[in-house]
DNA sequence: TAATTTTGTGAAAACATTTGCAAAACTATT
DNA sequence: AATAGTTTTGCAAATGTTTTCACAAAATTA
């Protein structure tokens, strides 16, 4: 039980009370082999009794590593991105490594700031995510020499190491599916693409190919919806509304997608008889909504393993440089898309 | 730009560029209305030209705030954790704090462990989630003196201070609902409860709520299945499959639901007409499914905006003492569950 | 028994800051 | 121009740890 009277229990309170100096009690749990079986035991009965817990700051200024590793999402309020940061959280967390975890809210401006603010307290790494960020944050970086991964998307010609899948081409491979079924009434459904790489590279995918096979999409059936199942549905509503509709709609992500099926069950059309519906990401669930979602799989818990273990061992080892990974995403045909009618 | 041939820029090449002393660059952070404006213009351009970042493992030694809280929940990769620790961050980042995240999966060991950590880092405050912990776990924060508080459970004889729903009223408020529906024929499907208070809490909510009404669970309507869409709905489909089937499934919480929905689609079982289905927590995406999804909202995002800010105004202001808060659970009645038939 | 090696421990310097106190540099007043 | 008052700055000590170096004690060898 430990013993507050003792207001501070610091390295040196706990080297008196173990009748020992202080050297003999940070070598207790830096080197506990140098020691003597006997002094060992004093020294843990000691810190024991104080309720000593090592102080990382104090050590983390002798530049000593500080064991935090900075993440930094868009929104940690997110299927995908809760998934990737628990991943690397655990990945990370094998090597001694805990996460400062924050938020810009696709605001570079915010990005900025936060990075500081990690690199205050001294991280010992950081992750962010997607390909694309302000020049000034690069700078940072490249300024403090300290590892750096970029998730979730990925690119050859990333600025830095970075450890995601293709999107552009995850883009590419849904919208084939969708021609090698016969649509070429086809609407998008894109999340807002401001400061977000991911969303853009993969309406590109899309747009591309369609474009290529000659199945342009007409405006009206171009959406920017934000990225909620009410405000897909709400939209998905709209579009099949009206006489003239798609034969097939293309989400860009699977939660768009699963409001997009919502909203055709609420217009009392048939998924895919009536209409096709797609996602990308297979997030958990898609597998089970009924029917089940045709998707391009993201394999997210990969990426933030790879990314964690890539992290830790440049720390660990020293060895800055991190080699990029492309975790190729994977169609997923299901239940949700099917041959167009003519 | 910042100029890194000067390998490290502390506070004393700062001071030597801008030709004044350390202290002065230091009071330049921390109290510029101290500086002359001549002086203060020169420490910033110095700082610029450096790259100077300041190092808050120096200033956290000094007795200073750490600017970190730790926040420790079951697992990050839940719906509703997700938006409970976006809610929080959002609150403390205003007061200038970053999180430490971290999670335990449900385990006690790892728990004790994880805040051992969180203490060596020497965060300003702690956030656990859920009533119940190791008796370590307590003696700990105590003995530590910190402002700690639990989240998302409510109890008026917890243990610290706690914010958040009380889980056993969320329980009777929609084991009711169904009783008022004149449901009788009932199943429940909880999601296993061991170190899970929620779960166990909700559980006896619904169970006790049931029994008083004398609408006894059968033994094999009672499922305990793991938080997963495609799990909630095998045992649902195994359920439904029988010809003896009942008239209302309760389930622990909306994922589970959901899933559950799912299963009586495939089922080719019509809801709310042939079975009703609810859920607890009301989740993005309940209110959009089809059929919208009836449920007890608990106020996930109030619970982590509350949480965050009494946290944060228990550090700044050295108010130990955080006053208990219990977010209301409240009734949600949509489209999922009807009248039972007789 | 003496000489040598190994092991265990302590003293002091280093790390990057903050802060109380006192000295220096300005301003205003006469 | 001298004095008093105010503002600004620097010095030195303090913070909690790790690390290097040195030395004594113990164990081993000759």
């Amino acid at each position: 039980m430990s013993d507050n009277n003792s207001k501070k229990a610091d390295i040196i309170s706990v080297a008196k009370a173990a009748k020992v100096s202080a050297s003999t009690v940070s070598r207790y749990f830096n080197h506990p082999e140098l020691l003597k079986n006997s002094t060992r035991r004093r020294i843990d009965s000691a810190v024991r009794k104080q309720g000593y817990i090592r102080n990382r700051a104090a050590q983390t200024i002798h530049g000593i590593r500080s064991g935090t590793i900075g993440v930094l999402v868009p929104t940690i309020d997110h299927a995908i991105f809760a998934e990737v940061v628990q991943a690397f959280s655990d990945a990370v967390a094998e090597h001694g490594f805990t996460i400062l975890l924050a938020s810009h809210g696709y605001n570079a401006k915010q990005e900025y700031a936060v990075l500081r603010k990690f690199l205050e307290h001294r991280v010992d790494g950081v992750v962010l995510t997607g390909l694309e960020h302000d020049e000034a944050v690069f700078q940072l970086i490249e300024s403090q020499d300290i590892p750096a991964v970029l998730i979730w998307n990925h690119s050859d010609s990333a600025r830095l190491p970075c450890i995601g899948a293709d999107n552009r081409r995850a883009g590419q491979l849904i919208a084939e599916h969708i021609l090698d079924l016969g649509h070429r009434d086809i609407a998008c459904m894109f999340p807002p693409m401001v400061g977000n790489d991911r969303a853009q590279d993969r309406r590109m995918g899309v747009m591309d190919t369609l474009a290529k096979a000659g199945a342009q999409v007409r405006a009206e059936w171009q959406l920017e919806t934000i990225y909620s199942i009410s405000a897909s549905k709400r939209d998905t509503i709209k579009i099949l509304s009206n006489e003239m509709r798609p034969s097939a709609i293309i989400c860009g992500n699977d939660i768009l997608a699963t409001g997009a099926l919502y909203g055709a069950q609420a217009c009392v059309l048939g998924v895919p008889q009536d209409v096709s519906i797609v996602g990308i990401g297979d997030f958990k669930g898609s597998s089970e909504i009924e029917p089940a979602l045709s998707t391009v799989r993201l394999p997210a818990v990969r990426i933030g393993q790879e990314a964690g273990r890539a992290l830790a061992h440049a720390i660990t080892q020293k060895e800055s440089s991190i080699a990029n990974l492309h975790c190729l995403p994977e169609l997923v045909p299901r239940a949700s898309s099917a041959i167009a009618k003519r």
